[in-house]
DNA sequence: ATGACTGCAAAATATTTGCATATTC
DNA sequence: GAATATGCAAATATTTTGCAGTCAT
């Protein structure tokens, strides 16, 4: 067995799907997949790598993501309704948003539509589900406080 | 029976929840009524009802609507990411979104958590599924011109 | 008169666009 | 070298905030 290393591979990904391998775009994607589950903003995903590449600019993150999005190698979470958090796919699960501490928590919920094509006559091609309330963690410190 | 016109009830409705019955309340409930199915804007909304009152402000839409959030008269659909559109709150249900039209529509789908409290320990307070694709119209359209 | 509500103006936040430069194959 | 990608600056879009004035009891 060859062994690669994970920037190789992260370049295959890119290239395989038809994409150019640049350092920006490996970088974001190496971001998303190391950052899964803290479902970043753009701002934050901008923030960690501007140290590292000065010249990296918002505009070039949303560039990247709305790319990656259209070759379905990350996602958007659009749970909080005024920003976008992305998620770089894996397996299809769905999202708890922690209303005190706005962390997001990917959950594994067995769907009755998983595997529906329609549903009253309009195709489907995503499905996201999201719930809200307050996270374990939260609910800890409340109970703790008293 | 008592007959009550339209504008009573909704009046009824504010006061039975704690909230005075204001002029720009009242429309704006009405006006969520009378366009369940289309989920409007913010925008939309002051578009439609600045026609009527010229003083009504987008300011007096967000606080009307985030009001009536905090009563469970109305909900925020957070399906598109970077606007938020609204629902008077009937019965659960899903949402679908056109990414053609941009159209969101109302889908009826059993959910197998809608009756859970807690998903991995996080108290759930909301449940919202949301379906992308295209829409009946827009694919019978599509299929018209081929 | 008191407390709640409205609405203007400005600020804050989030995303998109135009275009000149740079990079990749 | 042609096509694509980057990134600055500016524009656009969305939501929030401060505050002065207004309205209903």
């Amino acid at each position: 067995m060859k062994m690669i290393t994970n920037m190789e591979r992260l370049k295959n990904t890119l290239t395989t799907n038809g994409l150019k391998p640049t350092y920006q775009r490996l970088k974001i994607l190496e971001y998303l997949e190391t950052h899964v589950d803290a479902h970043p903003t753009v701002e934050a995903i901008y923030e960690a790598l501007v140290k590292k590449i000065p010249t990296m600019s918002m505009t070039t993150v949303y560039n990247t993501l709305n790319t990656f999005i259209a070759k379905n190698l990350a996602s958007a979470v659009t749970i909080t309704g005024t920003e976008l958090r992305y998620d770089c796919v894996t397996t299809p699960h769905h999202h708890f948003l922690c209303q005190r501490c706005n962390k997001i928590y990917d959950v594994e919920i067995k769907c009755p539509i998983i595997d529906r094509n329609y549903v009253d006559g309009h195709q489907i091609d995503e499905i996201h589900g999201y719930l809200k309330g307050i996270c374990k963690q939260c609910l800890a410190k409340e109970r703790a406080k008293k």
